[in-house]
DNA sequence: AGTTGAACTGCAAACGTTGTCAGTTACACC
DNA sequence: GGTGTAACTGACAACGTTTGCAGTTCAACT
């Protein structure tokens, strides 16, 4: 913990007063913008040199204190090593610095190592303590957790990923963003359609993934409705990795007969897969095509480039603060309205799809 | 801003006393674990039952302003789409939330727009108003501005990376954390010299990047005692890119005489360098050896995955974070004690080398 | 019953800033 | 010189918590 004799040293608006023999109330008002002009300009000089030279900054918790509430929002995210590395987290992030900096709110970024033993809730409310809303997008919530957050008395946003599958995300009872897996899934299926794959595999993330499922459901819709329904020895299952991307391929490969497209449940299984399927001898795009998930920056930076289904986070983060902010401004309480963002995703055409081979 | 009126809503402690007939006092005593043995535990059970059922939860700007700070530090990063994405912001950010919810610190994560003109003490200072230290982790500064900061009353940690190649690292007047660029550039090219490589090129970042400066200059000493200097059309410069790695390669392979291994000054050109290769009919590590620099995630994913310098930043960031709070807790002001802290970077052997062809 | 000490409790004073309110000054105008 | 108005100023009371201090209770001893 910081020390406290570290305050004593600071220069305080008091002190400044005293020395300029001026009242404490008008270092306040020129050192302010909203107030400098009640103060006569050569005395805000004075003011404002001296503050400079001595260094001052305002006490953040008087501050805080005086006014009630302070600008700025919490992101709870798991303590994992990897994090950052992962599209979503990183792009979200961003988004998030970005968004709340557009309206001059502060971003606080905390960890939550959660113990399932532990009271979550508590855990969650002291992880807030210092900020005035706070977005969950941390690992996904088991049901009992989510009820317990209804009552929960700050601004809160889930992320949809968060949130259990077998909780719809009109009942969570929470404000929900999250990305329409649905709609990206079923516009990667239809493009390979178009281009004339009729035998596509899928490669899909852990069955466990609220993500996984909807994409999964979104993938086979379309097949389905194309009578293309993959049969099982097609679709395969691990983490978000490069490794299940090799993996998969690897065991379709195997099998007599072979896919021309796959579609994948990330960008990183589908990095995976081009490579399985490169080391296994195949070209991509010319004797394979492979769509990604997310579109993240490698997608674009990599050979061939990747043709994906572009998760708008960027948005979805500004979505997620604006609601904070504005659940934080609204004075009275007029009870939570459900709000369910869902941000669309669109398919990005590159290099590593293409017209299905003949035969 | 939020709102005031949100504040009202809040039960205070004074709240949870009157309702109980106790005096404020014991309420906060009873709350916080440091003193809670003070109050007779069927009363604490009273006010602690009571708390939980109206979800207090402590006012941090009173909190704060009592305690004269709070222990939370704030990490500067650059308000830029990509920064997640890059290995050195992912890894190093996620080493902090490592390192500071081990102290049971927060993190607040904060963008710094930074404009030529603009008063850069004051935005750093406006910035990180509520927390008790400071990681400058954003574009490296002007020698000026690193001047400015030398008298920053805050706990302040910069990154190596930030300095200007102008300014040695113990001239600063300011601890800096860093990789030791120069060892971990000295062993990759000692690497490959043993693998029995005498033509080497180098793929570099940006001639003002003061880690791609040092990482060339560990190259260049080992390579010039060995007697292998590499003529200038060997060496290449750019933006820490995949692309960059592409065109360097490819400008090296236009020349008569080609390289057999090459030092890169990131991962990512790495990358770039590996697939510019492939692209013109060179197998890695068979026809060409390539070494990276950061050992992120991706290169034990890709294929050949790749022999690079392991950059130890979540030893880095425990480090920053380590001294922000040792200063934060040292009582007087002792002056600054220069703080220099270089982190030994190592190699990392993976697919991308190999002995050295022979001719 | 009186004494002692430990265990517990409440009062009141901070912490540093800001907003309200009631002045006080300065200045232009009659 | 008086009046009215606008511009400026200072005193003071919050904001909600923590903590030093001075009690008060209570059980265990003489």
């Amino acid at each position: 913990m910081p020390s406290r004799s570290h305050r004593k040293s600071r220069a305080g608006i008091v002190e400044i007063a005293s020395q300029l023999r001026v009242s404490p109330s008008m270092v306040s008002r020129a050192l302010r913008p909203e107030t400098a002009h009640l103060v006569r300009a050569d005395r805000r000089k004075l003011i404002v040199d001296l503050a400079e030279k001595l260094h001052f900054s305002p006490n953040p918790g008087a501050r805080i204190l005086r006014q009630g509430a302070n600008a700025s929002l919490a992101v709870v995210v798991p303590l994992d090593e990897n994090i950052f590395f992962s599209e979503f987290y990183g792009r979200f992030l961003s988004g998030t610095l970005h968004a709340a900096a557009a309206r001059s709110w502060d971003v606080q970024i905390c960890a939550l190592r959660r113990t399932p033993g532990s009271d979550f809730r508590g855990a969650l409310q002291q992880l807030g303590l210092a900020t005035s809303g706070l977005i969950y997008l941390a690992e996904p919530l088991a049901a009992a957790e989510v009820r317990q957050l209804r009552d929960y008395r700050r601004p809160l946003v889930l992320t949809k990923s968060a949130l259990p599958p077998g909780i719809a995300v009109g009942d969570a009872g929470v404000p929900v963003v999250g990305v329409d897996n649905l709609e990206g899934a079923r516009a990667a299926a239809s493009l390979l359609l178009q281009l004339g794959h009729r035998r596509i595999g899928l490669l899909m993330g852990p069955p466990t993934s609220r993500d996984s499922i909807e994409r999964r459901q979104g993938y086979l819709e379309v097949l389905d409705r194309a009578g293309c329904r993959p049969s099982s020895g097609w679709i395969y299952e691990g983490a978000f990795s490069a490794q299940t991307g090799r993996d998969g391929i690897a065991a379709m490969l195997a099998k007599p007969d072979r896919p021309t497209a796959i579609c994948c449940a990330s960008d990183e299984i589908a990095f995976g897969a081009i490579d399985g399927a490169r080391a296994a001898g195949l070209r991509c795009p010319e004797d394979i095509s492979i769509v990604g998930f997310d579109d993240g920056p490698w997608a674009n930076a990599c050979r061939p480039a990747l043709t994906t289904v572009r998760q708008p986070l960027a948005d979805l983060a500004e979505r997620a603060v604006g609601l904070i902010v504005e659940a934080a401004n609204r004075a009275g309480r007029p009870g939570y309205v459900q709000q369910v963002s869902e941000m669309p995703a669109s398919i990005v055409i590159r290099e590593s799809t293409q017209v299905a081979p003949a035969g």
